[in-house]
DNA sequence: GCATGTGAATAGATTCACAGCG
DNA sequence: CGCTGTGAATCTATTCACATGC
């Protein structure tokens, strides 16, 4: 019972994360009329361990030839419609300051099926502003916009102070998927979907093993290596 | 021997990755006049589990008073101790396109101790512009300018195609964290920490819980859910 | 022969549950 | 009594190593 293939099997959170990268360099080498891949070959172009990439494989089901490899093209199917990009999805933007305006801009997402359908933002003067060929509205019309035509993935880049308002008024609008840029904890029912990126986060990560690791060409001015570790 | 307090303990990855998210509620409750804050607390803040709090908090020695909680003072000064924020880190920015520029517009980094040294960039119209009150310098001038002034984390915000022989300058110009924004796999020495931050693989991710879970506000106009799940 | 696919081994992270202490 | 700190149990993920099949 159930659609054609795919979910049927439980594919393990991190193998889901390393998807997309195994699906980029498949792209690469399609591009580059290479017909067949190993996974060691697939595991030196991203970055990870071969047994990796063919337990991750294996989880979609057996689509190599022993002694020879995956078939590039069979994989680049498979992942896809793995991953839910055969179709497109829509994604609105909550927030244009520097970073949403950024994101709004960025030619990419139309690539590979996310398409900008919304750009919201709570202040009038932003209110009419065509971005990347659409129309910044005002965020309480938020649900309005989506019930006209539905939105799957909303991204949030607003202050931290507004972004749980912001999460909250996208869920209401019916939206599943939320990418949170904002650097703030927020809340979403068990059905929707929430990742983050925050950069400062990131950044303090860096941090903790720049101060381990290498000590070398690490402060500006004021505070060199005070308390160091080596 | 070695230095005073922190790194003897070997503190798991997850953790790591966990303690700022800690630091940031821990700003917020001190702002707030909260001197102390139970692990229950402090892990609804940061919506995580409160026995993971205890155990993280636990790697950076017992600084929690039984029966009453942890003090927010003292843990803000053992976590930013621990993530090496006594200290100022310099950046660097390398790529001035849509997201590069409103990174360099960014103000927060400059809020707790990450300040922006550098700004690079290889198209000649935009060398000498000023962001910030940082002027543009061409990439080619990374080495000799990191050689003034160190640059400890550099951020690549620049096309997939070239990311890699940016990471390669940054790293002969003596930069020991990367932090990389293109959507590419690039490889570093050992003694370099690399973080990546991929838009399109977030989105990617979330298409695939997106397609499984709530199949419901999904599709825009064109492939709705042709081979949908439920 | 060669590279996949996978059980078994290992490592790492999370959660439980409770002893111990203020 | 309440909350920390932590051993033990569980779950998840990674890696090994090799039988399997093209």
């Amino acid at each position: 019972m159930r659609g054609a293939a795919s979910p049927l099997r439980r594919i393990p959170e991190a193998t889901v994360a390393r998807l997309p990268l195994y699906l980029r360099s498949l792209y690469e080498l399609a591009a580059a009329d290479v017909t067949t891949v190993s996974s060691e070959r697939l595991a030196d172009l991203c970055g990870v361990n071969a047994a990796k990439v063919r337990k991750d494989l294996s989880h979609l089901g057996s689509y190599g030839t022993r002694g020879v490899g995956y078939d590039v093209g069979v994989l680049l199917s498979q992942i896809s419609r793995e991953l839910g990009l055969n179709q497109d999805w829509s994604i609105a933007i909550v927030g244009l300051g520097n970073l949403g305006h950024a994101l709004a801009n960025y030619r990419g997402f139309g690539a590979r099926g996310f398409r900008i359908v919304g750009l919201f933002d709570a202040d009038p003067t932003r209110i009419g502003e065509v971005i990347g060929g659409v129309r910044v509205c005002h965020v309480d019309d938020l649900r309005v916009v989506a019930a006209r035509s539905p939105i799957a993935i909303g991204i949030i880049a607003v202050p931290a102070p507004v972004a749980q308002q912001v999460a909250d008024r996208l869920v209401d609008a019916g939206v599943v998927s939320i990418l949170n840029f904002a650097p703030a904890v927020i809340a979403v029912p068990d059905h929707v979907s929430l990742r983050k990126v925050d950069l400062s986060i990131e950044l303090q990560i860096l941090s903790f093993y720049s101060q381990r690791h290498g000590a070398s060409g690490a402060g500006p001015g004021d505070a060199p290596a005070g308390e160091a570790t080596a």
